[in-house]
Parts: C-alpha cells; sequence; structure tokens
DNA sequence: CGACTGTGTGATTCCCGTTTAGTGTCGGGT
DNA sequence: ACCCGACACTAAACGGGAATCACACAGTCG
C-alpha cells in the first residue's frame, strides 16, 4: 500500500526521508501509550498527538488500529520465540526443556501484561477475526517450539496418560491460566508468584509425565 | 408502551408497577442480546430496541451499561455457586469434591462463554474498577467453597508441594486457563474437551496430592 | 385543585475509529 | 522550465458508542 515496490525504472522514489521516520515515531509512541494504558488507553488521537501529527496520519502508514498495535506485539512476541528457539536447541533432557520455556512464557506475560492480553485474551469482540495473522502465526509458532519437547517425552511412551497433543495443550492453558488472573485480577492476594509458577509446573510435570 | 392493567387503589404509591416490569424486561432482553453477541454487542441502544423503549430509559433502572450485564452475571455465577455449595455437602473424599467443582467450573465457562469473560476475563479496561462488587463477591465464595477441600487435603499433610493456598489458586487457574483459551481461541484444533479437562484435573491432582 | 414524584423521551455532549476531500511539496519526464 | 502525479499530511465530517440534560407526561397525595 504506501511502499512503491513497483517502479522497475532507476532512481523511483525512495521510501525514505520522512515516511520510513514517521512510521518509526508512530510505533515507538504507541507502543509507550499501549504499556502504559492498554488497549483501550492507547487510542488513535492519543497517539497521533503524542507524535505531533493529526490522527488521520496513523492511516497513512497503517490500516487501521490493530494493525499498529499488533505490529508492537508483533515485536514482543518475536523475542519470546526467540527464546524458545534458543531453548529447544539446548543439549538438556525434554523435561527441562518444557519447564524452561513455559517459565519464560509465564515470566513474559507477567513483563508484558497488555501485550499478553492482546494477543492471548483477546476476544474476536475486541480485535476482530483475521487480522492477526502475523501475531497469530508467532504465537502458534511458539507453541510448537514447545510441544517439540512433549512430543519426544510422548514418543519415549513416558506420558502417564493422555496423548502428547493433550498434554501440550494442557500445560500451556495451566500457564496461561495462572498469569492471565494475575495479570486481570492483581489485587487477589495471591501466593508468591515464583511458589505458584513453581507449584504449576511440577505438579503438572510430576503429574503427566513417569520417571 | 404503555402498561396498563395494575390499578391497585391501596398502599401508598411504591415502586412497583411498571418500573418492576420494565426492570425484568431490560434485564430479559439485555441476557439474550449479551449471550448472543458478547459484551460488545450488547449496546445500550440494542437493548433499548429490543425492549421498545429510548436508550434513556435504560438509566432508570440501571446505573451504566456494565451494571445490567453484571447483574446478569450475578444470576449466572449464583447458580455455579449453588452448584458449588452443594457438591461441598456431599458424603465424599475431599479429592473427589474438589474435581467435582472444576468440573463444574470448566463446564459451566464453556457453556456461558460471554458471562465467564466477562466476570473472569475482564480487564480493568473494560469494566473498570469496583464496579464488579456484588458479582466479584460472588466469584470470592466459589472460589473459598473450592478451597475449602483442598485445605483439608492440605491439613492432612497429603500436599505434595507448596501450600494449600498456593494448591488451590494453582488449580483454579489451571481449570481457567483451559476454558479461558478454548473460549478465546475457538478456531484452534482441541484435543478433545473431556480429555483436555480430564488430563489437567488428573495430572495436576496427581501432581500435587500423595495417595 | 395544585404539587410532587416516578417513568419516559429527544436532543446533546463527548469520545471513539475511520473516511472524505482537499492542500502543499517535491521528483522526475518531456 | 514546465507540469504531473505521487506522497505526507490535514481539517472536517460520519456513524456509532456511553452517558447526561431539560423537559413532558402520567398518576397519587394533601
Amino acid at each position: 500500500m504506501t511502499v512503491a515496490l513497483k517502479k522497475p525504472h532507476k532512481s523511483a522514489r525512495k521510501p525514505k526521508g520522512d515516511g520510513h521516520l514517521r512510521r518509526g515515531e508512530i510505533l515507538a509512541a504507541a507502543e509507550r501509550i499501549f504499556i502504559a494504558e492498554g488497549y483501550a488507553g492507547a487510542t488513535i488521537r492519543k497517539i497521533a498527538d503524542a507524535v505531533g501529527v493529526s490522527s488521520t496520519a496513523l492511516y497513512m502508514h497503517f490500516r487501521d488500529k490493530d494493525q499498529i498495535l499488533l505490529e508492537i506485539s508483533d515485536d514482543a512476541i518475536g523475542q519470546l520465540l526467540a527464546v524458545n528457539v534458543d531453548i529447544a536447541h539446548r543439549p538438556i533432557d525434554a523435561v527441562s526443556r518444557v519447564k524452561l520455556m513455559l517459565e519464560a512464557y509465564m515470566r513474559f506475560a507477567l513483563d508484558n501484561p497488555n501485550t499478553y492480553q492482546l494477543v492471548f485474551c483477546g476476544s474476536r469482540d475486541v480485535i476482530s477475526k483475521e487480522k492477526q495473522a502475523a501475531t497469530a502465526d508467532l504465537g502458534d509458532r511458539c507453541f510448537e517450539e514447545f510441544s517439540g519437547p512433549i512430543h519426544e517425552i510422548a514418543a519415549s511412551g513416558r506420558l502417564r496418560t493422555g496423548s502428547g497433543e493433550s498434554a501440550a495443550q494442557v500445560l500451556w492453558a495451566a500457564c496461561h491460566g495462572l498469569v492471565a488472573l494475575m495479570i486481570t485480577m492483581p489485587d487477589r492476594d495471591w501466593a508468591p508468584r515464583e511458589e505458584l509458577m513453581q507449584v504449576t509446573l511440577d505438579g503438572l510435570l510430576h503429574g503427566l509425565v513417569t520417571d
């Protein structure tokens, strides 16, 4: 849409200058506001004001509001994916890899609550359908990276119950539930974070995997 | 519009008559729309249209939109609480009670996805602060009803790891995570519901409680 | 008969995301 | 040198959300 890739001739008007700078400025401002005030607080007009342009200008660089915030989320989820890939390559046993990945996952969620909510708690009410394309894909790849070791464990017959797939989904869901609740109900008196995380991981792995 | 059927010439003027009927009508219409279209879809205007009244009229009977939907949710959560109380009184061992309660909890969530999201996934973005008063309290009492048996188990020293409180929170969170993900990402290819629920419950209870 | 009160309305306010139409500027192509 | 079109941008407006205001009706009480 915005970038002219199709000028076959030389020296086509380069998409440099203001255009690219603006895009970065917008993303930076949007990220700042989104982190501080969440999805509803990150208004098009507020972002535009922060950049110092009119709200209409944002539509020069992004299709709509969701695209801006999802692009920010892509960055963040990309980092999580990188961590997962790194862990996946370490020469340690599968159970340890699972544990490290899920720990990283939960810490990511607690460190980036708004991003986490946008990507993993977004009802289709707020994010509507297929806009998530890229972000959802990154999320999928995170899950796959993490379900790899689980299937290893399943293949070696060490799963006490259920299929490898269901075990992977359950482990993911349990960790999701913990951080999601802690994020959306921060005023509850939770047991210490570390304890909750360890009880979840140890409990489930102990219950699902035979030694 | 005009409901002229009651005319008791007795008893000083009280807020009965039209008032009470309207209130019920509004709640019924709101519930229908909310269940069908979720929080964002249940608009003040839409509800008012369904009742056949101007949008302003809703503010005669309810403080704001959230109060309407939370009142609906109260009903639903109240039913869940009743089930929990019933289970709590059955003459069966604590672990079975825990299991039955969590199963009922998950089935409730999957049967009432919009209500569940409103109460248990509502970021303060959308529901803002202390409006939840009554509903949150019902949720608390559900949790307490359910954490009772857990503390019984903890008191008898059968907890493999963590405190009774953290075990209760972790069990709750795990079940929450499962249903929350299934609700917000219905298009994923999940393992069969029953299997996921059983793997979650059996896995965690096996891992946390010694026989 | 007023006056008062509960119930309801239409117009209005203030946000929101998004669209439309128009302005200025700049880089070539001729 | 000239004009043309692409680009970055803007002001104004649209439609829709929640919520409020000023006002119009019943009835009922004194």
